[in-house]
DNA sequence: TATGAATGAGTCTTCATTCAT
DNA sequence: TATGAATGAAGACTCATTCAT
């Protein structure tokens, strides 16, 4: 069997116990047995657990911004339906493969040089979106400036809660209660956050005591 | 020296490994050690690992539920207020003990027993917050119903961006940056959802395709 | 019971085990059985391998030194008495431990820290030696210099010589035939370099092409 | 390629592979690559491990043995001269060769097998060794019988010391020290020996308590 | 002749846990 | 209350060796 396959059988068995065991938990006896090989054959081609992990995180890493911005491609829409798109590639992305998020969730915390993967994979889709409220603010014709630290704090909040929904919206995967699809989880969030959102690209803010200024109160 | 002054101590040391290094990686040795005492002493005040872990996770969660509930005892307040006094107590906590969130951080991902412990905590915050939105909705005056699934959505949503928040501005800790304080955190996550989430209560949907309703686009 | 007695055992088990196998193929599992205590308890107080082996050369280098030292002791005694009791002293150890000897030999091709260690053993013999071939040269009342290249190299022949005389006499140990006594071994060597070294400290050397000069050929 | 030169380059590797790690520390994988070819033509070709070490090991016994032959070649010399020049001969095969000389060392204490192959050539070397000195003898025109015991011991004392120094010589290369040529070293041992030797085979002895007779101390 | 693919067996090391005192 | 002494079990990693081609 040519190398490639096996190599992918075996970051497949990887990435399923990394993800249910953890990093430390999950055995490479275990990944070894689960890929259909023997241990010596996953450390010929992956060289050790901690390569074999960061080989998984750098897999799941690429496919998942593959997926957003496959979602976000479509130019010419306005901002808020792009990011629509985008988040709603991120939900069914994050349906189909759970194990791979929960391999992302993992390496957080899991050292430097896992959560530093992540992180620059933090960075790349806080651009995507950060670009997109730029283009929305351009849209809507407003000219509020937010401060670049400001930006940051609004684009980990968005991720934040886009990762918590996700983990939300897969839970109930195998209830009886039929899990949200992607759409609706998007459209939970876009519901969540846009309006907010332009607000302040239209220099409005919420302030302690004062109500914020667009909605008149 | 008294059991509860040692016990405490352990559960210190403990709640400081395992957050620094997670529940596998951090050694019993290196616990007593930290604590203080010897092993044997630890087994036979907390019975094993999984129980020391478990004795964590509930130390940290009852601190960081009364953390909460404290920051929204203040009764009479408009319910914007009173968000952003649970958030600002939430962003508080998180400052000032953030081995102790990152236990629960972890113990999300370290099996059933203690991944349950943590949703217990999640779902009483969740609500904490349901009721201050109802709470909100009423002082609006507004009659919009959202289905509990929504609003089960958006309270994960809102948890899920304020966890996303405390680490970002915690991981600024130690930079010559200096990090966002509490109540600045508070306010840039009531920017994000506020205006968002009085719209829903108003009935007003964002749907793609449509720009959302009150902002008259 | 108590730690230091556990640790010669160990000590010992492990002389043997290196001695008999070497380095590499002598098995931790083997040491410990060998030792009557369990693997964990080995690195409890052992730390690893190399430190294991390191703890066995330092002892046998110490011992070796030691009795080296004790027989030359003796004071106000002719030069070649004294390098005989040095020698007899040598073969006295060599044939009472082997396996301690057998470690040192093992250990100078096992890697810098180790053949340093050993090296730096061989320095502190030839040392002894060398200053009794100087008092020698007084004894005698001659003055030939010798340079200290040529003195290091005879030190290193002695030495060698003593070695392989050594395990020669050992090898012997257990067959019908009778190992010679470490005296009767001191004097082989004795016979076989002291004139030697008497007409070099005389300043006569062996030349190619020409018999040694005190002997008149 | 031709087997035999296949063949050659295996050894090649190996020999340097085992005299720098040791028989259990050189791999297999190691020496394959190091000879441009792969395992499994290794394994057809010297058919295991030991096999392998036990092909390097006669290969380099026989060119010891032939290039000592070789130096003590011309006959009608003065027995010393002769063994000066088989010292010299030894001594210059040991530095063109030093991991052919260190393979063979390894082997001595490498089990059963490989020691009796080293035996084998010493008791060559010493025979030969042997017969010089019963030349020596007669040329002297002495009769001093020396006992085959105490003959073997001088052999082995002599070759000891003959290792010793060729080793301490060749530690020297590379430093700016200039190492010692094999003609210097030889004449090194020579000084150390001859001189004994010869009051031996007079029967003259060094006793313990009286100087030796010939000296006339 | 030559090799890419594969593995059984074994080694070092660590850890949670328990006695005996 | 408190601990020095000790271990069973398991995990990462390596290596000599063999097929199938």
């Amino acid at each position: 069997m040519p190398r490639e396959v096996r190599e992918r059988q075996m970051l497949d068995a990887a990435v399923a116990a990394f993800a249910r065991q953890g990093y430390q938990a999950a055995s490479m006896d275990d990944i070894a047995e689960a890929a259909g090989v023997s241990k010596p054959l996953v450390y010929l081609y992956l060289k050790s657990k901690e390569d074999l992990f960061m080989a998984c995180v750098r897999r799941e890493v690429g496919a998942l911004v593959a997926a957003v911005r496959q979602g976000t491609r479509e130019r010419g829409l306005p901002a808020d339906q792009q990011l629509w798109n985008g988040l709603t590639a991120f939900f069914t992305h994050t349906a189909a493969r759970p194990d791979g998020v929960a391999v992302l969730y993992r390496a957080r915390t899991q050292g430097e040089p896992f959560a530093r993967e992540v992180a620059a994979m933090r960075v790349e889709v806080v651009t995507i979106v950060t670009t997109l409220l730029g283009q929305a603010a351009q849209d809507a014709g407003c000219d509020g400036e937010l401060a670049e630290r400001e930006v940051s704090g609004l684009a980990h909040a968005l991720v934040g809660a886009a990762e918590s929904l996700a983990e939300w919206a897969n839970s109930r995967t195998g209830e009886h209660i039929e899990a949200p699809s992607a759409k609706e989880t998007a459209a939970t969030l876009m519901n969540f956050c846009w309006a907010g959102l332009e607000n302040l690209m239209k220099g409005a803010r919420w302030v302690p005591g004062v109500a914020p200024a667009p909605h008149g109160r």
